[in-house]
DNA sequence: TGAAATGTTGGGGCG
DNA sequence: ACGCCCCAACATTTC
């Protein structure tokens, strides 16, 4: 009987996952294991919102195994040593695992798969996380891209040739072994002081999670998404996002999810696929520029003396801004473990181009906060709105808060959820109360500096201010 | 996947 | 009927 080991990483989830088919088809039996080894990511190990959300989705795994007659395995790390340690104990003779395009990921992948592989085990990995790899999309001259449009463009040329997402097995069977595993609880991913409960009503974590959030979003708001994908007061986006990260879904089965609710295309299946687009773009730029998850691409941007102000940011972070739309998506965050992604771009140009903080500072936030926390994506949100990144806003390209909001939020139902000390506000006020007149604010039962704060800045002085600060670097060109 | 300043155009009020 | 002014609406430029 011959055995095979799948590797499950961040790809939990047992539809179109070409690990285990390969590992189903090569060999009798199949063991699925999951390491903990968060020492191996490096500086940016998950944080604590992705903690919670790797505790439910590993969970519902196991359940999803467990019916399938296959049964979890989890191990502590170093990895190398827990595979060839699993190998032995079971007689494995291959290894099998997607890819992962993270650098610490790479490196450690790497020394696993020749380790194993000197050892006489068959280790092969996969493509399960994206719909094009990173080295497989380069311009004329051969080098990657650094601005989306011609990426994705020359991405789309060979789009057709992606193949279809594989239908999940019905039965994997080879549970009956006795292999020793860790209680998933001893792995203390879980909170200890219960602040989850925002997120545990918000999220469905595990793979019939993933695949009810896609069957809601084609069903309902696809069809609109290119008009109310910008709408963070309407249900307008897929959420898909922390289902990706952690694989409960592959992006293939997002790709065929569109294709098949609006064949033809449609601009809502378009704008939706194109931000499969942006996450394909973050994690190529990722692969050829590994640097960038803590230094500018830009490398002008290193001589940046950005501000450091522990009670602003602390303001920020709590939302307590006094800007109501950027508080309001910051409250969000911290509720839900997600924020939507017009108000990221808002409540980061905010930090990075109002209060001039470094965008280190927020990536490390949205780390810790967001459940889809994603190495690619955050560095590539955060170099973007600061300016450093690939294809990044210039810097000139300053959010105003109220402009935001007025846009995006007209109905103001965002801001009165999220602010609801706001909420008895008109309309007229309610995105810029430091505006509004005394009587206003009275009858609202608004006292501003008590129930909800002064603006930490003046978005036209700090606007200018940094416009002045960023102008040096262009003349240091 | 900006905002603000500046420029242009065209309709309507009015003498 | 005409020119003038105002200004909203839109376009372009600049940061």
């Amino acid at each position: 009987m011959s055995v095979a080991i799948v590797w499950f990483r961040r790809d939990l989830r047992l539809t179109d996952n070409p690990a285990l088919e390969e590992a189903r088809a090569s060999a009798d039996v199949v063991v699925p294991v999951y390491l903990h080894a968060p020492e191996e990511d490096g500086r940016w190990s998950p944080g604590a919102a992705s903690r919670w959300w790797l505790h439910r989705s590993l969970s519902s795994l196991a359940a999803d195994l467990d019916q399938r007659g296959s049964r979890l395995v989890i191990r502590r790390g170093p990895s190398l040593e827990a595979l060839l340690q699993l190998a032995k104990e079971t007689g494995a003779t291959s290894v099998h695992w997607n890819r992962l395009y993270e650098p610490a990921a790479i490196a450690r992948d790497r020394a696993v798969k020749s380790a194993l592989v000197a050892r006489g085990l068959h280790a092969a990995s996969q493509n399960g996380h994206l719909l094009f790899e990173p080295w497989t999309v380069q311009t004329r001259s051969g080098d990657p891209y650094r601005v989306f449009t011609p990426f994705w463009k020359t991405c789309m040329a060979s789009v057709d040739g992606i193949a279809p997402p594989r239908a999940a097995p019905r039965r994997i069977g080879g549970g009956e072994h006795a292999l020793a595993s860790v209680p998933l609880e001893e792995l203390d991913l879980a909170p200890r002081i219960r602040w989850d409960a925002g997120l545990a009503e918000a999220w469905q974590p595990g793979e019939p999670g993933a695949l009810k959030a896609l069957d809601t979003f084609t069903r309902d708001a696809l069809a609109d998404y290119g008009r109310d994908r910008d709408r963070p007061d309407v249900a307008g986006t897929s959420r898909i996002s922390p289902h990706l990260h952690f694989g409960e879904l592959s992006p293939r089965q997002a790709l065929a999810a569109a294709r098949q609710a609006a064949p033809g295309g449609g601009t809502g299946a378009d704008a939706f696929v194109r931000e499969l687009g942006w996450r394909e773009f973050a994690h190529h730029l990722l692969y050829h520029y590994p640097h960038t998850v803590d230094t500018p691409l830009d490398g002008r941007f290193e001589r940046l003396d950005w501000r450091r102000d522990t009670a602003q940011l602390a303001a920020w972070q709590r939302g307590l801004t006094g800007y109501p739309v950027v508080d309001a998506g910051m409250r969000e965050l911290w509720h839900t473990g997600w924020m939507h992604n017009r108000v990221r771009m808002v409540v980061a140009s905010l930090l990075t181009k109002n209060l001039f903080m470094h965008w280190l500072e927020g990536a490390r936030w949205f780390w810790d906060t967001l459940v889809d926390a994603d190495l690619a994506n955050n560095t590539l949100g955060w170099q973007w709105t600061a300016g450093c990144g690939a294809d990044a806003a210039p810097y000139y390209r300053v959010f105003n808060p109220v402009l935001q909001a007025e846009k995006f939020d007209p109905g103001r139902h965002y801001i009165r959820r999220w602010i609801p000390e706001l909420a008895a506000l008109p309309d007229r006020w309610v995105h810029c109360p430091w505006a509004a007149p005394a009587d206003a604010l009275a009858a609202a039962g608004v006292t501003p500096g008590v129930t909800y704060p002064e603006p930490i800045v003046d978005p036209r002085g700090s606007r200018d201010d940094a416009l002045r600060r960023f102008e040096a670097l262009k003349a240091g060109a």
